[in-house]
RNA sequence: GGCGAGUUGGCGGAGUGGUGACGCAGCGGAUUGCAAAUCCGUGUACACGAGUUCGAUUCUCGUACUCGCCUCCA
């Protein structure tokens, strides 16, 4: 039984499929104007290993995971206008960043990836059906949500309209009923994308493309709701609020999941302070997608989790580890209990590793790379950066096990001293026993610095 | 100002109403010519103050501190 915290009712439940031959996951993707950063990964990260525990439950073939691309926005517009190249242009480039990006990460593709665009009849529908229900509004080429027209509104964010108001920290515009009214449709000029509807030539607002999507793809009900905390308020409220209004309270995401942010080296990570790198950017710096991985996994998604360098190199020595003891080694059947208990008690990856660790100490190497491959790790496509070049080292094996030999016959051991520490020095794994000597290339090997070793 | 989260050993980080996982580092030992690797062993850590309880790190309230959201952001 996986148990997974909701949000919604701010408990810990039993998860219950509305259908088990079709479970429904549908999480907020990424506007695409630019790379994906570090932040942006988390819950991608996160939700791919939810993604791959449901498959593991109910079966590959009975799990759809949605997760949109919102290429209509004001950023893009801006990244157009500034570069002069068509917004089809750059959406398209970064669609294909962000897969590869995620890709790296050991993310698995979702099922659907639909592109708002392609959804923009559903949401004039969406919104027709709102104003005829009383529940949005035209205005001077607008159309607005009436935010006092739906009584639970804030319940999700546990925000009342009036506090909400109080915080003064809203746009008054003259069109607008009440502050809080949001935008479902707004007017299009110039060069700005748009699209004929009963409001005029315009585009649609942010929050309307999740509920419109979500509903074309799922229906009115579905399972799960997953994004990033800071969208819980106001983007998930504003879609409870247009998808409940439209189609009944019980409808949309039965469980709703928030991952907490992400910070950097103890510090907040944020566009506006301009302290934040990309995914590729880490990537290109050396840190396998693997670890990046790794390093997202080892902290609960529900807690912030700092992304450190210290972390980084921990989780690659484990990597490492666990893939030199794995290598070769086929797979057991199914994960181990311990690692598919820890995720499914509300998806405790932290747990889970701890049950990798277990396994690695106990030697079953089999249980290991099956389990570690539920997480998204250990995964045979993934573990180019922790290969060894072969190299054949065997010249200067005979070398360092003859002057080993006679060293211990004389008990002077300053020639393979230093033999020893020029090879350390190139990055060899040393390993002297009574068996002999045995040499390997290590991470840092340098063949160069065995130039001079005679 | 409104809303919310967190505070566990040197560091990271799970978990639990009844002798506090796991990883890294450290220390001791085995092994080694010395090392490395490996193996074994090793730490009286649950912010503070009250309350509930036979018993609280775990529940409740308060205090302090840290952080996040409320504004484009995952």
């Amino acid at each position: 039984m996986i148990k997974l915290y909701n949000t919604k009712t701010r408990r810990k439940e039993d998860f219950v499929p509305i259908d088990e031959t079709d479970v429904r996951m549908y999480v907020c993707g990424p506007t695409v104007y630019d790379r994906a950063h570090i932040g942006n990964a988390r819950p991608v990260v996160v939700f791919d290993t939810l993604y791959r525990l449901l498959r593991h439950t109910y079966g590959a073939d009975h799990v759809s995971y949605a997760r949109n691309f919102t290429d209509v926005d004001d950023k893009i517009n801006a990244k157009a206008a500034e570069t002069g190249r068509s917004i089809r242009d750059i959406t398209d480039e970064t669609i294909g960043w962000y897969l590869d990006d995620m890709g790296a990460l050991g993310a698995l593709e979702p099922t659907v990836a639909p592109r708002a665009t392609e959804y923009i009849a559903e949401m004039i529908a969406m919104i027709s059906e709102l104003i005829e229900k009383g529940h949005a509004y035209a205005a001077e080429g607008h159309a607005l949500f009436d935010v006092n027209s739906y009584e639970k509104y804030g319940a999700l964010s546990g925000r009342s309209v009036d506090d909400m108001i109080a915080g003064a920290r809203v746009e008054i515009a003259p069109y607008k009923q009440n502050p809080m009214d949001f935008v479902l449709w707004k007017p299009s000029t110039g060069d700005q994308p748009g699209w004929d509807s009963p409001w005029g030539y315009g585009r649609p607002g942010w929050h309307i493309e999740c509920s419109a999507m979500a509903r074309a793809l799922f229906g009115d009900r579905f399972d799960i709701h997953g994004g990033g905390l800071d969208l819980q308020f106001p983007h998930h409220e504003n879609e409870i609020a247009q998808s409940c209004a439209c189609c009944g309270d019980d409808s949309f995401a039965n469980v709703w999941m928030h991952n907490e942010m992400l910070q950097v080296e103890g510090k907040k990570m944020s566009k506006s302070l301009g302290n934040f790198f990309s995914v590729r950017e880490l990537l290109d710096q050396g840190y396998a997608g693997e670890v990046i991985r790794f390093v997202y996994l080892s902290t609960h998604y529900s807690k912030p989790m700092d992304w450190t360098d210290k972390k980084a190199k921990e989780a690659e020595a484990t990597l490492r580890k666990w893939r030199a003891l794995t290598d070769g080694i086929e797979p057991s059947a199914s994960a181990a209990s311990t690692v598919v208990d820890a995720l499914a008690d509300d998806l405790n990856t932290a747990g889970a590793i701890a049950g990798l660790h277990e396994l690695a100490k106990t030697g079953d190497v089999a249980g290991l790379k099956a389990s570690a491959q539920l997480l998204g790790l250990l995964d045979e496509t993934m573990g180019d950066w922790a290969k060894i070049d072969d190299v054949d080292l065997s010249t200067l094996e005979t070398l360092i096990s003859i002057a080993r030999s006679s060293a211990m016959e004389s008990k002077d051991f300053s020639e393979v001293d230093r033999l020893k520490s020029a090879l350390l020095e190139a990055g060899v794994e040393v390993q002297m026993s009574k068996e002999g000597v045995v040499l390997s290339a290590g991470p840092n090997f340098d063949p160069s610095k065995l130039e001079g070793l005679k």
